[in-house]
DNA sequence: GGGGTATTGATACTTGGTCTCATTGTGTGC
DNA sequence: GCACACAATGAGACCAAGTATCAATACCCC
């Protein structure tokens, strides 16, 4: 579970300390998105004893090497997803707050487009879908 | 300028009131994107004495009449955007902030295909693009 | 096992935004 | 043109998310 992550931290050249591990541990025990207060509420509920700033530093950490993503929700709330290294875009489900990851689906046609139009040179982009997931979807 | 905001916001059936006026000529003033704290800077400077809140709130308003759209720069600041009221996306330019919209462009095939593989059903998106607009690209 | 150094927790601070509430100013009906 | 109900305002307290500081701690390498 987080021992991938563990893992890639370790790879990356980072101490692999106990709040880390324990942190890391809360995190793959989430599937699907999270906010840092989720964190923060889960870690301060079982009395580890880590700290605000412990917490926003390993999300950092995460997002730089990529295995945690920022997605911005629809309701202006932002919320970290744990996910694969490349590039690729997230699906959220509003309803219940899984996530799935697609990798390019046709973008590179529209950023092109765009870019015909508007004379800008693109760089990056971002694209978030949100919708609900197969289980939401049934349970409705 | 400012008087097509004030105008859509006048068929809203909201009061145009001193401070709105007043706001809504400096966002017209501004080109490209800007942040709540802009505006807020623009205030004081000019002493208008208008309130921060003041600013959220017609900023609220604003958004929703799709006047104006809250994006999220890539380094995670927040800023806004006037627009059409129609759905479409934006070009950021990274170097001096200018903004262009784009209209839909092939989007819905990339839904399509992202849903078609992940089993979601999707209700909405969000997509942001990030370059430089063309003087910025011959100034570099 | 010891030691240099990355990491930690506590806490103060910053930024972006919301809430409350007494006061003010608008649009409307007349 | 005036009065009035009620939307809108500004001030300031508050909140949430995230950052900075710094002395104390604990990893990892040797």
């Amino acid at each position: 579970m987080s021992d991938e992550l563990l893992r890639s931290l370790d790879q990356a050249g980072v101490r692999l300390t106990g709040p880390r591990r324990e942190i890391a541990a809360l995190i793959a025990k989430r599937n699907g998105h999270f906010t840092a207060a989720d964190l923060i509420a889960d870690a301060s509920k079982r009395r580890l004893g880590v700290g605000r700033a412990t917490i926003f530093r390993l999300l950092d950490l995460l997002a730089e090497q990529g295995l945690v993503e920022r997605v911005d929700l629809p309701d202006g709330r932002h919320a970290y997803v744990p996910c694969e290294p490349s590039h690729h875009h997230h699906l959220v489900c509003v309803a219940c707050g899984a996530i799935a990851e697609v990798e390019d689906c046709g973008i590179d046609a529209v950023t092109a487009e765009a870019s015909r139009r508007s004379g800008f040179s693109i760089e990056s982009h971002r694209l978030e879908l949100f919708g609900r997931c197969p289980n939401c979807r049934s349970a409705n």
